[in-house]
DNA sequence: GTCATTTGGTATAGTAACTAAACCTTTTCA
DNA sequence: TGAAAAGGTTTAGTTACTATACCAAATGAC
């Protein structure tokens, strides 16, 4: 099966414009309630903290989200998406629900038990 | 479901040395049998001749394949595995191998129909 | 209280894996 | 026979990172 090559391109997100799958990934870890910080980001997408500030960047370019100092730890930055921010969360939410009406479409609750067991299997036998 | 992130890093294959993925696919695209066109290989992989001419050049310089001219046609290059390469292969097949094992040691063949299933509509999603 | 350590974030250089475009050389075929 | 197609390479640019060095603010052991 042809697992590589997949979601590499850009696409459109509603009104926001192209995205990258990156820059939508990151989209979808602040989500639309915000407040979350650079390094909270970093763990929820398992890269450094580097590469956080690296994507944020272009994100505030493109007036995806905002970055505001933390009230209580001024080292701190909390990030909140902007409309525009969350016009693309919610396209991108509408994305997942439709692959899952497609799932559901073709396979019963059981066997999506069943496909899920079978990813995991596959995602640990990435992962060694 | 966490399907990014994975398969980034480079992983050890046999005695041929740490292979990143895009290596080892090609690699696994060429074949043990050889005789592959670069133009072929591009068609294989779903890239760019540039790109295949880039990493074809890596795994030559890493000695894991060789390049030779076409007998009948005095444009073209063919591929053919060395013998570290083709090492390389055979442990990416057995890698290929104990996953098949794992997710029979978890699903039956129905089952695993089942899970054929729910990836393909899964790259049906992600391919528009 | 103060000073070393930890935590939060940024900046910079480097790498992998591409694409696109320009280019050169053969081959094909109208 | 000459234009177009096909095979391959080169170069510059992009995305998505990591690693390292760095600075400022917070913590906490004494």
């Amino acid at each position: 099966m042809q697992l590589r090559r997949l979601e590499r391109h850009p696409k459109r997100f509603g009104d926001a414009g192209l995205l990258t799958p990156s820059e939508i990934h990151t989209i979808e870890a602040i989500g639309d309630e915000g407040g979350v910080r650079m390094s909270e980001l970093a763990g929820r997408l398992g890269v450094t903290k580097g590469a956080v500030t690296q994507i944020v960047s272009r994100l505030e370019e493109k007036e995806l989200l905002t970055r505001s100092p933390h009230p209580h730890d001024s080292r701190a930055t909390v990030l909140t998406l902007s409309e525009k921010g969350k016009e693309a969360f919610r396209a991108h939410e509408d994305v997942h629900d439709r692959f899952y009406e497609r799932l559901r479409a073709r396979l019963s609750d059981s066997e999506i038990d069943i496909f899920e067991k079978g990813l995991r299997t596959l995602i640990e036998s990435l992962e060694d």
